[in-house]
RNA sequence: GCCCCUGUAGCUCAGCGGAUAGAGCAGUUGCCUUCUAAGCAAUUGGUCGUAGGUUCGAUUCCUACCGGGGGCGCCA
């Protein structure tokens, strides 16, 4: 916010004024966790006092006493304390004047940033191959892909969302036999796809005897049905890229010959190679099998290809589940054979994700049809607590899921504790119509009569949301905000238990100031549970 | 064997270079004549896997080891 770059720049300032010119890098200027150490505190003395040759504390004391600190705004004191930190206490009035920067900003333009200056990104997630439902084990981090394009965009990137659809290759092929199977009344082959999708598939099937046609058929009404799973979690992508596509354009030949022609592939047993260990790959890969056909990397090759330089994306972000771990350094490297910086290429893995109910341990196998479909979560616990849980941990960890714990809809949920908060909004602004209370325009609000700790920290909690989001997207860590929103609820229940709004023990002057306060806190809710694809509901 | 992720409260997980490590659930206990108690408050519970190292400062960074998950196809 506001208040800490004004800070920054006020050490910076006085480390000139004491002859110390030297890198903002090092100037640190944080949060501290304890309000005994003040609304902000600085470590740069710590950082610096080696490198000029002082003592910490020394050098801590004589940045404070500078000119340059003591004119920062709302100043109201500074402390040293520790091996040499600077900490600074503000008069309330830095809040209030937050706040009013929040209501001015409102929900469009509130923790909306410029940070990506239009640089064009694209997010793949999903991908899940149209060979049966959506299940739980590869639709588990859609939410992770979906809200970090939502939070992307908001620090000012220029997002595309895409599903990249598996549809060829064997494993459509082998789709095929299974419905034809079925249609005949026969098991599917050993090794096809037993789920009982395939026999409904095959009632509506009325194509001919052909694996390939039949394959196409189900793969079309299965993605279809993906589709809509993802739509239930209010997912959308902006583009569905077949991958049939870009091998019947001849694209894939094309980029093969690409790679041939530099002399980045070499021919061994009847089949072509890339020379993938040159640019940083742990193995060669091969690209063209002694049969002819084109290998699945062959074609994702093609795929990012085009990516970067037929549809011209700065930066591409994939995210896979960990069990694809294997394919990131050959795709990086190919990548680099093609003359792409492979740094502008990000490949996110999300660990495996295990679902418990109760003591049943549930696995997901497409082929044996043991699966959990997503649409049965989501019926289960409903779409917001997919969402919420899903973003509750980092993708970096296998978590595990709980069936049970989630479907248990009381006040344990903490989906509910947070939706509540927003109700709890929407209900005063309803009492407030009811009660024909008229808001007075905003600069004539006494928002210094916010003063009460509750309010205060609310005020603190809310205008943290910008710097949340920046933090999301620079590290591609949605579920920040997801951990933002806990906080917040936590706070506003407790501002809503002690600071009534619309109380008759409460003054005309301080209602509008609470009133203030509350629509500014419905401006930084909403914008995050939009942020989290999580509905703001109206009353619970 | 090599590569990636991970080990924090009984459980599920935050925190990831800052000063006395947090939340939810589970346990114990208070608070509804008020804008919704799907709430608030208090309280119990931790060798931050182990051992070294870097640093003024390490749960956070580095190394090794131990435990857990995933990967190392002319499958996708």
């Amino acid at each position: 916010m506001k208040s800490e770059r004004q800070i920054a720049e006020a050490i910076a300032a006085a480390l000139r004024e004491l002859g110390l010119e030297l890198s903002d890098d090092v100037i640190k200027v944080e949060k501290p966790a304890r309000p005994e150490h003040g609304d902000f505190a600085s470590s740069v003395a710590l950082g610096l006092s080696k490198r000029v040759g002082r003592n910490p504390r020394d050098l801590a004391s004589q940045i404070a006493s500078t000119a340059a600190i003591s004119e920062i705004p709302h100043l109201a004191s500074v402390e040293l304390a520790g091996p040499g930190f600077i900490n600074f206490r503000l008069e309330n009035g830095y809040l209030h004047e937050a706040l009013l920067e929040v209501i001015e900003d409102g929900e469009d333009k509130f923790a909306r940033s410029t940070l990506g200056a239009d640089e064009k990104i694209q997010l793949e997630f999903v991908s899940a191959n149209p060979t049966g439902p959506l299940h739980v084990g590869n639709a588990w981090y859609a939410s992770f892909g979906d809200s970090l394009g939502r939070v992307l965009s908001r620090c000012g990137y220029d997002v595309s969302t895409e599903y990249y659809v598996n549809d060829t290759g064997g494993q459509i092929r082998t789709l095929g036999e299974s419905l034809l199977a079925r249609r005949s009344g026969d098991a599917p082959p050993e090794g096809g796809y037993r789920g009982e999708y395939v026999v409904e598939l095959a009632k509506r099937y009325d194509g001919p005897e052909d694996i390939t046609i039949a394959g196409r058929f189900a793969a079309k009404e299965n993605l279809e049905n993906i589709r809509q799973s993802l739509e239930k979690l209010d997912i959308h992508f902006d583009e569905w890229y077949s991958q049939a596509s870009i091998e019947e354009s001849g694209a894939v030949a094309e980029t093969i010959a690409i790679l041939e022609g530099q002399g980045s592939t070499y021919e061994k047993d009847g089949a072509l190679w890339l020379d993938a260990t040159r640019f940083g790959d742990t193995r060669d890969r091969v690209l063209k099998k002694s049969n002819g056909d084109f290998t699945y990397l062959a074609g994702d090759i093609a795929y990012h290809r085009n990516k970067f330089l037929v549809r011209g994306f700065q930066r591409v972000i994939d995210i896979f589940g960990a069990d694809h771990h294997g394919q990131v350094a050959s795709l990086k490297a190919a990548v680099a054979a093609l003359g792409i910086d492979p740094d502008r290429l990000e490949i996110l893995l999300g660990q495996m994700v295990s679902l418990v109910e109760g003591d049943r341990k549930v696995k997901f196998s497409k082929r044996a049809g043991d699966v959990v479909a997503m649409d049965w979560l989501v019926d289960q616990v409903g779409a917001p607590v997919v969402r919420l849980l899903s973003l509750s941990s980092s993708i970096d960890r296998a978590s595990s899921i709980d069936v049970e714990e989630a479907r248990k809809t009381s006040m344990d949920n903490p989906v509910y504790y947070i939706q509540y908060a927003h109700a709890r909004i929407a209900s005063i602004e309803r009492v407030r119509q009811e009660r024909g209370i008229v808001l007075v325009d905003v600069d004539q609000v006494p928002v210094d009569l916010l003063q009460h700790p509750r309010e205060l920290e609310l005020i603190r909690t809310l205008v943290r949301l910008p710097e949340v989001v920046e933090a999301a997207a620079k590290e591609r860590a949605p579920q920040k905000v997801v951990t933002w929103l806990r906080e917040f609820a936590s706070d506003f229940h407790g501002f809503y238990h002690d600071c009534p709004v619309l109380a008759e023990s409460t003054p005309p002057d301080l209602v509008q100031a609470r009133l203030l306060l509350v629509s500014g806190a419905q401006i930084g809710v909403r914008v995050a549970l939009g942020l989290i694809g999580v509905a703001a509901p109206e009353q619970m």
